[in-house]
DNA sequence: CGGTTTTGTAACGCGCGGTTACCGCCGCTG
DNA sequence: CAGCGGCGGTAACCGCGCGTTACAAAACCG
């Protein structure tokens, strides 16, 4: 029961209004987070290269490239909490900006306090979610190895074995959640990051190619079991290292 | 260009005003949602007992046990995620409904269009978390070994028992509620997921042959019990572990 | 740009699981 | 206690989800 004990959170507040930014800034500064100001994404990524940030707080209106596309990149690459601003009336983006993935948003004006809350209601998400930074880069299953940081596969006996780019993403979504049903349209979102079409198989070749690679026996696969109406499961015991 | 759905999600509509619920509920449905309603949090308990719901829509005033202490309780129990509604100048509650553990609100009056986006990201969050993490992933019961997480059925002397899917959802929806009669309505739900039509026998078929694999005489069922007008009793002690 | 490798799509067959039909049995009724 | 109506067990059928193969499109690479 006793809480994760963790630093204080660091948040990346990125506007072009000099006057938002700096209000916000303070305002979080003074409720014991730490910040740091960003007038666009360019100046975003050099401020993330550079430290480490539980969370963006993002303008959607940004010259340069906009906010929408950042924090669609934002996400992909890092799943990195993301709170949006949005000017009020847009009503559409805001959507948009829910469905590509931002955490939450507020519309502006809005309540120095409100936004408190969010920020806080989504780092307490993200804190039950395995943190990004601390994600494992090396799994055994099986008696094999998935490096995914280096993008290698190593058999039992340790030889190496060549694997394509779709396997190996897919493989790391498995090895990432195992022993969870997972649905092929999840699976396609983790692994090609794509949206599922009608009729799309994609998903079922690649965990045959897949299994052909990795089931001892993959006329009766052990590893990667099917999940009728589900999707597809992985069976096999995972241990992650960093 | 159609996303692929998996299972329709279901979703327990919660507001004491008939005229919204009906509302929202009619909406959601035209979205390909199935829908359930509830007019308190007592009769949003007995939904959530019967059947298996992915989210819930809970408005924040109610009569008798108000929308927020129903939230904290379905949160800390089910980890369920929740949409709240909220009347439009409850600026404090709305504030306390997200910390408290609400996955979004929404004031009152909203555009349902953002209503469904709200529920789309939150129900794509929620695909990404670890399932609830009270549930029990392993049941014993009658010597009999269930690892739900593994989708694996052992018999008392550990063989592997080979179990289509079909068996073993229904399997683990018994072994959650034992000595409880569940219908066929609530055991159709649990296991597929689906809504009984007229005429609808799946659930007795099913029970049939997953007798035959667990049954020491499936002629004489000792484990699965028929009740007679009211469906189905798993009758054997089950022993759950995490 | 041409060849090669990788990835997506189309097509086909098998078996799971839903549907249906039939029958036996239980319980109600007089 | 006999007759009857309806509920549930069971077998058989068949549609559809999935595995698999073949091929086309796309990406990669020199």
């Amino acid at each position: 029961m006793i809480p994760v004990m963790t630093r204080t959170p660091h948040i990346l507040v990125v506007d072009d209004d000099r006057e938002i930014r700096r209000l916000v800034s303070r305002f979080l500064a003074e409720n014991g987070y730490r910040t740091t100001e960003a007038k666009d994404a360019a100046e975003a990524e050099l401020a993330l290269a550079a430290g480490k940030f539980e969370l963006v707080v993002l303008d959607l209106m940004m010259p340069g490239e906009d906010g929408l596309s950042f924090a669609r990149r934002l996400r992909a690459r890092d799943g990195m909490p993301i709170v949006m601003l949005t000017a009020r009336g847009e009503e559409t983006d805001r959507i948009v900006g829910l469905e590509i993935g931002a955490d939450d948003y507020l519309p502006k004006p809005f309540n120095p306090r409100e936004l408190l809350a969010r920020i806080r209601a989504v780092l307490r998400r993200a804190a039950d979610r395995p943190a990004p930074e601390a994600k494992p880069r090396s799994f055994r299953f099986a008696g094999w190895t998935l490096d995914s940081a280096r993008r290698e596969l190593r058999r039992p006996d340790g030889a190496l074995v060549p694997t394509t780019d779709a396997e190996l993403d897919l493989l790391v979504a498995f090895v990432e959640r195992p022993q969870r049903t997972l649905s092929r349209e999840q699976l396609l979102d983790l692994a090609r990051g794509r949206q599922a079409q009608l009729f799309d198989r994609s998903i079922d070749v690649a965990v045959m190619r897949l299994r052909r690679k990795i089931e001892p026996d993959p006329a009766k696969p052990e590893i990667i079991r099917t999940v009728r109406n589900g999707g597809y499961l992985f069976a096999a015991d995972v241990e992650a290292e960093a």
